[in-house]
This record gives C-alpha cells, structure tokens and sequence, in this order.
DNA sequence: ACACAGTGCTCACACGTGTCACTGACACGT
DNA sequence: ACGTGTCAGTGACACGTGTGAGCACTGTGT
C-alpha cells in the first residue's frame, strides 16, 4: 500500500501537456499570433513565414487545443446530449440511434451519452445543465416536465427535442405513436375475421412505455371495429382484447402456450417480432396451428421473421431516420427561432405474410 | 432571409444564465463563500446561517456549475471517450456496450461517444485528445498506433484500453480473440466428421475486423487437425476450408445455396447465428437437408436460434461484462501505475444443438 | 514635413471555477 | 496591554483559450 501524497497527480512522464503559451515561446511569437494562425483567422494577417513558424512550433510539441477551455471562452459548445436508457430495446432503435449519432457526427457535433436512470426530472436536467449542451434529444426514459426544459434552455440549450408518448412544451415533441402500431395491427387481424384477440405484453422492466401504448392501440381498434360493425349491422359480435404478459425466455413461451386452448384466443400480436417468433415456435410445439387456428402478428419486420415456417406477418415500422433526426438538430440550433412545433411520426402499416 | 448581425447569440429570454458570482451577489457574501458552501469543502469552516443564505440563493437563480470551467480548474475530467464506429454490429455487442456505459455511469463517469470513421490514427487520436478525456476504451475500428497512445497519455489519458485483435504497447489490451470463435467451431465440424467446411465472411463493409479472424481460425483448426490425424495415421484426408462471401439478405442467400451442391460442402460455420438461419433456411429451401447432408453452426447463442428447426448450433460467447471493464478503467485511473497488461477474453465454446 | 493608410504583430481582458494565503474580529490567559 | 488561538470569511490567482483595441513600423501621396 503506497502512501502517496494523492495530492497532485504528479504525471510520472514529467513532460506536461503543452499549451498554446508553449507553442508560442518556442515560435518566438505572442500567445495571440499562436491563436490567430492555428484557426485561420481571416480578420488578421499574420505573415507567411510566421505562419510557418507557428505550425511548425505546435507539430514539434504536439500541441492539441483544449476543447473545455474553448467553449469556456466561446461560451458555447457543440455538444449534443443524449441521455440513454436502461432498456433492452431491439435492433430497429440500435440501429436508429447509431445513425443519430453519425449523422451529428458528421455535421460536428460531440454526442455525449449520459446515463440517468432513477433521478428525478429536475434532478436529471440539473445534471445535463452542467454540460451546458447545445442540444438535447431525450428518448422519454425521463420524463421532462416543463420547468426542466426551461432550466436547459436558460442554460445555452438552443434545442430540446423529445421522442417519446407525451409531448412536453417548449420542446420539439417528435411522437413516436407507438399506439397506432397496436392499432394497425389488430385493425388487421379484425379485418381478417379475427374476434378474440391477445396482445403480449412483455414483462421485461423498461419496456413499459413501448408495450402499454401498443395495448392500448390495440383495444383503440376493438372499439372503433365494434363501432363501424354496429352500424353495419351485421354480424355484431365484439371484439375482445386480452393482454397476455410475457417474459423473452421458452419457458415463459411454453407455458403461455400450454394454456392457449383455455385462454380461446383466434389471434395474437405479439409486440415484436421477436416475441413473436418465440411465442409461435411455442404454439406450434404445443399443437396450434397458425395461421388456422390462431394468427400471429408482430413488428419490427426484421428479416429473421420471413424465415420461418410460416413466414411472419408484421407491422414494418417507418422509423424517424437518424439523418432526418440529426438535421432536425442542426436547423434547431442554428435558427433559434425554428418553432418547437410537435410531429407526428412513425408511420406502420401491416406487411402480411403467411402467419395471419 | 434576416440580415441577424449573427454575431452575439442574443438569447430571446434577455436572462443569461447564473454564474457563483450572481450567486455570491444575491447571498451577500464572496464567491469563494458560494464555492465553499455548495461543494461541502470540509477544511473550511462556515456557519449555518450563511451556508442557509447561499442555498436558498443557488436555489433561487436555479444555479447550475458548469462542467467545463470546473474540470478547466481542476485540470482533469471525468470523461470516458468511447470511440463509437459505423459497423452494424450484433445484439451481443449492443448489450455490452450497454453495460459498460450504465456502469461507467454509476462510478461517476461521463460517456462521450465520439465518431471517428474515416481519420487516420494519428489524426483520430489528436481529436480525441482535445476532449482531454480521463480515459479511452477504443474497439479497435479504429488502429491505435504506439505514438498516438503516448499522445492521449501525455494529454490526461490515465487508461487507455482497446479491445480488438492486435494489441498496443502502453495500453490495456484485452484481446477479443475472435479467431477462437472459428477455431472451436471448425474443430467441433473436424470432430463430427466433416471435412469440406464453408466459412461464410460477410460482405458487409466494416465487418472485416471480426470475420477475417474469425475465417483464419477455422483455417488453423483445419491445419492442426490434419497434423495430428497424420499422426494417428488413420484416414489422413485433408480437411478443406472455403470461404464463402454473403451479404445479410434471402437474395444472396439464395444464391449461394443455389450453387451449394456444387461447392461440395458437408458443413458451414456460418459467422454468426443471424447469417446462419438465414443461410439454413435457403439451404433447406433448396433441398439441402441439415444436418444430414450439410451441418451449419453459428454464433453468438441467440434465443432465436433455439426457435429454429433444426435447432441451430452455435459458439456461446462469454462476453466481457461491461461491469467488468467499468472496473478496470476505474482501477487504471486512480491508481496511475496499474500495469498495462494484456489479458485474453472472450473465451468460447461450442453448444452443439441440432443442425450440427 | 505631415497626414494617412496598410501591414504584422502584441497586450490585456474575459469566460467560470477552485483554493491558498491572508485578514478582522473576538475571546482567553497572563 | 499583549501574545495566542479560533472562527468566519475574503482577495486574488490560475486553469487555457479567443479576440478587440492598440502599437510600431513602412510606404505613399500632398
């Protein structure tokens, strides 16, 4: 056990970070000339053989400009916050937030990720504050409530921009209707001539603000197919809707599946297609025919699901592009005055295979 | 088109936002107080009453510290750069990215992603430096060499780790031996029998990094296999490996099984499960029965292999925890002289289901 | 000889913090 | 009255950078 003094570091390679001071003695020029030449200031002439001098200077020390240092002065930064989650969100959302984040990349922003689970709203804003983030773009794990936004705004955010169920004031509120993907799909299954229809709902913590909206969805389109049907006036029979929780394991599956035949359900959407092929393998395992007997449905259209026996129904899912989301952002900040107006996204419609 | 004189940011709510010192002023006391105050510095001694004053008045302006100036004091960061790459990479490694994120978050780190496709390392390795970061877990997308580690080090890196196939002196290596995956795959096909084996390597771009290891340890497995089967003397038949390019669609899948018959292959170690249910499910769509007359092993042990019939093989990976490696940067950068040393992981073996 | 403009560069401040050294004020023991 | 000690707090500097104002010098036109 060392007793060092744990005051000062104390970097062992004595040599310190050089500094623009340092490339500035060495070039036998002010700190200011240093500045001026390193970002091409065009307000200034500086010479050329000066030019060189101070390139040269700063190559010989290696000298890397200090970014916090920088936008102190500047008094902003090009830093784009993205808090993330602790969900176990599938591939589509991977795949979404990776090209976020390249595209900001590429328009040179700096995207810090930052964990925040288990604050509280302001408690969560005071800590993105600090960073002092030219942007925000929050994915609903946190709930933002209207006095969080105005302290990140008050403190340099030009732009905070929500995906997510409820749209918060004074925020871009990209809504992802994750409602209308249970909607589409048993609007689908009912069409078919489907009546008692199960909605998994995968018990997997986190997963509440995408599973619950997609019910919901769901029994929105039981009840406008049993409306239409009335006033047709035939064959009136409604429509049931049961939740059906579920865990993304076989065992979960095979005893959901033992219990079918008891449970007289003719349809399920499965949440995902994930879910979805698991549940199915379960079905058929335990003697349900699909689409016969019962229909399957899920979401995401990932490829994995054409692969089966029978090929998976889906709902495809048009997700905000990363490139379109990225954009958004720059506009944002750049204009500061671009509305924080609320879109309506995700557009879904059904692909049918032969599952349903 | 308004002709904003663009140069001062002018936020419309005329409120900037509060520093200490407009803390200080509303408290009636120094700054050095406020500081004192809000950072619970223990060597000086403040009272109650005043300690009350300046609380209620942070509280009040809604006083938020700013990151930058305080690390720009303190001369370091709690910043872990993580330099993020544009390959599509599997569920596995999402859930690992994850985790490491959500633990470096709870020992009181800050993730900051930073894409860097495209630079050259000396150059990738400059911009990182600019962030001054506490620490960098870099994938190996892109190549460290030995001077842009001493240039991270020499500006505030306590840690700098990489995980990938090649390891860099000065820095934690955890080598992620994916030749192992091709090796252990390939000797369990060599042990079942076979000995005309397919490799598939992904047309992907970006997934070179893992697939050429991984094609050259099924090509060394092949190698060792026919040494010490000459040795035994018995049948000493060369085993043969073929690599096989294949994009991540049925059409390509399609294709290549169209011409499976005449490759002559017995068996397929198909780079990962996803591209081996995909190519399983051509095979059999072309009338190759598995395993019978073709074996496919994938990898990664994805539930949604187990669905599949036959149920596919497949590599279990035992990934690095997130947790794991949080830890050791934690370790590296309080205590400065942990040796850089190189530790093997990912250690794999076969789970020999059905299709094998 | 003087004004004036242009060139090439430097001085000094500001950004928002943390912290060391120091100062008044007061109490206590002699 | 004087030294000593504690308490509560302040002044001032440093961190590394960008930039407006200004300065010395040189040519050029009157």
């Amino acid at each position: 056990m060392s007793h060092s003094t744990e005051q000062t570091p104390e970097r062992p390679t004595g040599q310190a970070v050089p500094t623009s001071a340092d490339v500035a003695r060495l070039a036998g020029v002010s700190r200011a000339t240093v500045s001026y030449v390193l970002n091409n200031t065009s307000a200034v002439r500086i010479s050329e053989p000066t030019r060189r001098r101070v390139r040269e200077a700063a190559e010989e020390l290696g000298y890397v400009p200090h970014a916090a240092a920088r936008s102190l002065r500047a008094g902003h930064s090009r830093m784009v916050l993205l808090p993330s989650a602790h969900i176990p969100v599938g591939p589509l959302y991977s795949q979404f937030f990776h090209d976020l984040q390249w595209e900001l990349r590429r328009l040179d922003y700096t995207v810090v990720q930052y964990g925040s689970v288990g604050l509280k709203p302001d408690e969560a804003a005071r800590a993105w504050a600090e960073l002092r983030p030219v942007a925000v773009v929050s994915l609903g794990e946190v709930e933002l409530t209207e006095q969080s936004v105005e302290l990140l705004k008050r403190s340099g955010a030009r732009a905070v921009i929500t995906l997510g169920t409820q749209q918060v004031p004074g925020t871009h509120s990209l809504a992802l209707d994750q409602g209308r993907i249970g909607e589409v799909a048993t609007a689908h299954l009912i069409e078919s001539g489907r009546r008692r229809i199960g909605v998994v709902v995968p018990e997997e913590p986190g997963l509440g603000m995408f599973s619950q909206p997609r019910l919901e969805g769901a029994q929105r389109a039981a009840r406008t197919a049993a409306a239409t049907e009335a006033g047709a006036g035939a064959d009136a029979v409604g429509v049931t809707v049961v939740p059906l929780p579920l865990r993304y394991d076989e065992e979960s599956a095979d005893e959901l599946a033992g219990r079918w035949r008891e449970l007289g359900l003719d349809a399920v959407f499965a949440y995902n297609d994930e879910y979805a092929m698991l549940l199915m393998r379960a079905l058929q395992d335990a003697g349900i025919s699909v689409p016969e007997e019962t229909a399957v449905v899920g979401a995401d259209d990932l490829l994995l699901g054409r692969l089966l026996r029978p090929r998976l129904s889906t709902v495809h899912i048009d997700m905000v592009l990363g490139r379109e989301l990225a954009e958004l952002v720059d506009r944002a900040v750049r204009d500061t005055d671009v509305p924080p107006r609320s879109r309506r996204l995700l557009d879904s419609r059904v692909v049918r295979r032969e599952s349903s």
